[in-house]
Parts: structure tokens; C-alpha cells; sequence
DNA sequence: ATATTCTATACAACTAGACATATAATAACA
DNA sequence: TGTTATTATATGTCTAGTTGTATAGAATAT
């Protein structure tokens, strides 16, 4: 469980890695692939490993050989499945911003080391914890936890009772304007809960977003984190 | 000292043994340590009791096996740097911009329509692709893979082969200065080619950035995908 | 009694290297 | 210029060694 234990042999998966170049077009017929030793250097393996795996696609009919000359394109498949993803702009990355939404969780406890450390505040401070799920299409998009330091944001609690947006619970509470100051990204695997909610199997890939809203004197007041199917969603930056 | 009435089980002794074989430095890093058989031999038990020792120090990430190969003294103990932290400039979150890198594969080939629309050709004008690898601390932390359309950066495969950066390629053809159009952020789970490179479990969770550089005149003349290692990695978007 | 530990065997997957052989590019020569 | 050696490159074949996995059974401990 630890190491390169693979489940797939690896020589599956180096042809089926030449099988979708061959069907993105990558080659043309009669075109010369690269050879066993390049692509050897390129998946990190050996030679005859390589070799195992082209020898497949030649099973297949999808190349030929010629000894001496190298390996060569003979018919290309069409078959090749392209996802349908989700685009999002920049400022959706954070929580609460997707189009419709469920609360989940609305309480009042108290900061862990974490959290305070981003919103600036002491371990222990009252924060107002804000659990919900974004959908689109009806499908659960992602998970997402915001964090509000109750001594900037008195009183928000009861301001997610009225179905409002963070946007709007901010501006009840006297924030009017608020900028991210920071966001930082990286994959993960979903957990039970997770996975139960964003209806996935266990251990599906997320793309975890997490980050800070500061207000204009650029004290926090949001610690957000966003948990996306990495199937179902892409994040666009814009310049 | 297996004999009777040692109550540690001998794999733990045999491991034990091991441990204190790298601690006194018998084998450096990167070394590679007696065969299974050999071991076994050595301790005159079965070779699976040896594996079931071998797989504990695996655990603690003091050795890396190699199916085939053999088992190394891991270069750097894996206490993953977890949390470390990849500042993203616009530009940055390219490929082949971390410090250390390897190169993989750099070969001239025919688009796919992906890759075409990406660049603003056509499906099957000739590009250039660099595969490549990253590292940190000696860990892999990304593999890449980078396209550039041979039309506007003609000739820019041989400038790889100087060892030059990504950069420094594109200003021997003469891309003085470009900038990134778009990026693409999502999260994948990892190929048995992926996870070979580096070093993850098949299935563990990466970080898919995707993106496009363009000239002056807007003209695109580099498309790249980026995998990152979830665990080892967490990108920060700047503001 | 029953589970754990260890042994034993067999096979699959991958690495490593050597060598033969076919092709293609290059140099040498008439 | 045209033909022929020469050389480098690439695939095909072979042998050997090493780790990974699966199964079954014996020895041992609790």
C-alpha cells in the first residue's frame, strides 16, 4: 500500500497510455512513434516493459513494427471520451458563492489552533461555523466550512437563518466590503463523510481550496474551505 | 538469538538488524541492499519472513523498493515536508518552472484537437512536447507536460537539449517575453504511469493545473499540464 | 482451540544485460 | 554522380536475476 504497488501491471498501463495518444491524434497513420528506449525514459521503466505493453497494440492492430526501424502507426480508434466539466471564475472559489446551495451546519464553538491562526484571532475565540453543500444541475458540486470570528462578525449566526448569502450575512453584520487576501489549493483524498455527501466513493479526488477574506482595514473575517469533485468541476483562473 | 523462548517475532529481529546496518552507515543512500535470498540466507529464515522486515522499514520510509531491482536506502527519510507551500505567480504554475527538474521525453509530433484548440492551430499542425519531471528535496513533486506549436517557436526541440529552461528555450527561438492567458486547476486521481513517477500509490489524489502562455501579440505558444503530488504539494494563489 | 508466525512452493511482473539482425544515415570510393 | 562500405540506430530474441503476490500447510504462542 505503500510503494509503486500498482494495482493495474504497469505494462497495461503504459499501452493504454499509448492507446489514447494514438486516439487524440497524436500520431498520424505511418507515423513514427518514439522509440522503446525514449519511451522507456518517459514512463520510468524498461525496456522490454515498454516493449510488453507496444506489443499489445500490435495484437490490437492499432501499430506495426518493423525491426531496425521503429514502431508505426496503423489505424487510429475514435473512441476517445472527453469529460464535460464545469467552469468557475475566480471569486467562486471560495465557499457559499456557487449558484444553489444547502446549509448543512450553522453553530457556535470555538477556534482551533488552525483556524485562528488564519483569522488572526486566539485559540479558543468564539466563531461562527457555517457548514453547507453546492450543487449544480442537482448534482453536489462541493462541501465547504466557513469560519467567522464572532468578535468581527457579531450576531451572523442568526443571519444564515434567513437563507442569505455569505455576502449578505457580512453585510447584516457590518461588513460591507471584503477582499481574499490569500488562497491556496491542493488535492486530496474524500473522506466518509465527504464522500456521502458529494456522492462519490471513498477516496474520489477533491480539489481543496482554502482561504482568507479580509475587510478593508485587511483584518479577517472568513476562513473558508472548499472541498470540489475533482470529476465534476474545473477551476478557471483569470488574467 | 531466534531460538527458543525469544519472544519478538524474528521478522521484527530481522528488521531491527536492518535498522542498525543503515544507522551505523554500512550502506549509503541510494545503495542497494542484499537480495532477499541473500538476506534470508544471511538470517537463515524464509525469504518471506526477510520481505515481512524489509516491508516494515518500507513503512518507516528508511529503504524504497524496486520491483525488479532490488531494495534502496532511500535517499532522504520521507518525513514528508508536508504543507509545503508553492508560491504561484501567473506564471509559475506552469511546467518545468520548479528548481530541480528532469527531463523525460522531447519529441516533435502532430496536435491533438485538445491541444490544437489550446494553442489556436489546427489538429495535426506539428508541435513540440517536452515531458518532464520535478523534484524537491529529491522527491518528485509534479510530472509535466509541455507543447509548443513548431510554427511559432520553430526549432525549439534542440534548444532542450542544452539543458535550458522552459524560459531560456523559448528566448533561443525567439519568445522574449510571454505571459499566461488561463489557467485550469482540478483534481485527478493518479494513472499506474502517474504514480510510478512519482512515487504515489496508484489512485492518490493530484492536483491537475492546465494552462496556456502567450506572446506579445497574444499568440500562444506554450500549452502545459501540470500533475502535482496532493500530499507534497499546496499551491498559493496571490493576490 | 485458535490465531499468529513462519515455512514452502509456484508463478507473475519487472529489471538488467548481451547479442543478433534489420534499417537508415553517412562516409568513402570509383 | 552513383555505388558501395561503414557506422549508428532500432527492434527482436535470449538468459538470468529480483521483487510482488497468491496459496497452502506446519510450527508456535496465548
Amino acid at each position: 500500500m505503500r510503494d509503486t504497488s500498482s494495482k493495474t501491471p504497469i505494462w497495461q498501463a503504459i499501452a493504454q497510455a499509448l492507446r489514447s495518444d494514438l486516439a487524440e491524434g497524436r500520431y498520424a497513420p505511418g507515423d513514427k512513434l518514439p522509440t522503446e528506449a525514449a519511451l522507456a525514459e518517459r514512463f520510468g521503466v524498461n525496456r522490454h516493459t515498454v516493449r510488453h505493453g507496444i506489443s499489445a497494440l500490435v495484437e490490437e492492430g492499432l501499430i506495426r513494427t518493423r525491426r531496425g526501424a521503429g514502431a508505426f502507426v496503423a489505424s487510429t480508434p475514435t473512441d476517445y471520451p472527453i469529460g464535460r466539466k464545469v467552469r468557475f471564475h475566480d471569486n467562486l472559489i471560495a465557499a457559499g458563492r456557487l449558484p444553489e446551495k444547502r446549509v448543512l451546519l450553522v453553530e457556535d464553538r470555538f477556534a482551533t489552533d488552525g483556524e485562528a491562526q488564519a483569522l488572526a484571532i486566539n485559540a479558543g475565540d468564539p466563531v461562527c461555523s457555517y457548514h453547507g453543500l453546492s450543487l449544480a444541475d442537482g448534482q453536489p458540486i462541493a462541501v465547504f466550512e466557513s469560519v467567522f470570528p464572532l468578535a468581527r462578525t457579531p450576531g451572523i449566526s442568526a443571519a444564515f437563518g434567513a437563507q442569505s448569502s455569505v455576502t449578505e450575512a457580512l453585510a447584516t453584520v457590518g461588513v460591507a466590503d471584503y477582499t481574499r487576501a490569500s488562497t491556496r489549493l491542493t488535492a486530496v483524498r474524500a473522506g466518509a463523510t465527504h464522500a456521502l455527501h458529494l456522492q462519490v466513493t471513498e477516496g474520489a479526488p477533491l480539489l481543496r481550496s482554502s482561504g482568507v477574506n479580509v475587510d478593508q482595514e485587511r483584518n479577517p473575517v472568513e476562513y473558508g474551505r472548499t472541498w470540489f469533485v475533482g470529476d465534476r468541476i474545473t477551476l478557471t483562473l483569470e488574467n
